[in-house]
DNA sequence: CAGTATCCCTCATGATACTG
DNA sequence: CAGTATCATGAGGGATACTG
């Protein structure tokens, strides 16, 4: 009888290599940047210091909590910075930080890629749908 | 009395966004990229092609459910090619496409950033949260 | 070896209502 | 105006068992 079994060595291996995913830099920032409307809101933010209602109303789709949430999270990690103005009613600007713009070389090429070949994604995705379900194509 | 309520103007304006976000190719190619596994296999499938169980033994803490969905996935994508071997047992060796291989400075740009950046990024985070919640530190 | 099939659970996102 | 608080949901991810 081994000190381990197999079950428990593949236990090990997996939460050792989460443990590894949860301290890699580039899993962390592909996290960052997949939060919905984090894309967004690095796009409106790159023209320059955004209200929170403007960017409230160029996001159309976001809500309240989320686009607050995704804010706060920015503003926490150093993306961006949080400017209340405590007029009445109160005002916040957000705008980026230095470490903030230095994203946005990686947005764009993120986006550039996107705009290159999302295309040619799109039509291998819709052949290979096509090939595995034929939707009243004879299959005998 | 209006013919559409605020509520209601609201509510087609988010469709509306939705819409624009569900095709958004940057959109689209970020949450492709952002699947757990995906960079993952990227980069074993960057030095070349792999079996099956190569990347099953790479990735350690993958599942196998995962593993393939991932695969398919990307497949389905045009991201990497899927040859099987019809040996006994069969053999199945995963590689990257031409397309698969554009992606590659991309996610190089990606893990980049994160090398040099993240500690800032980690370090802001921690400040902001021992400034938000001292734990233990007198309030008043 | 390279998968499928099934059940389960967490967490991101969102709708709604309320507030300084 | 710029949030907070609460509840609901559904999709991604995973554990486990089975198969050609």
């Amino acid at each position: 009888m081994p000190t381990r079994t197999a079950a428990q060595r593949r236990e090990e291996a997996r939460d050792a290599f989460d443990a590894f995913l949860a301290e890699c830099p580039t899993r962390r920032l592909i996290e960052r940047i997949s939060d919905k409307w984090v894309g967004l809101v690095l796009r409106e933010l790159a023209c320059g210091p955004r209200r929170y209602s403007d960017l409230s109303r160029q996001l159309a789709g976001v809500s309240q909590k989320m686009l607050t949430r995704t804010l706060r999270n920015l503003e926490r990690d150093g993306l961006v910075t949080r400017t209340v103005t405590p007029s009445v009613p109160v005002r916040v600007d957000y705008g980026l930080t230095p470490l903030g713009q230095s994203l946005l070389p990686v947005m764009r090429a993120i986006k550039s890629w996107a705009e290159q070949y999302m295309a040619e994604v799109l039509a291998s995705r819709a052949s290979y749908d096509a090939a595995a379900a034929p939707a009243g194509a004879a299959t005998g």
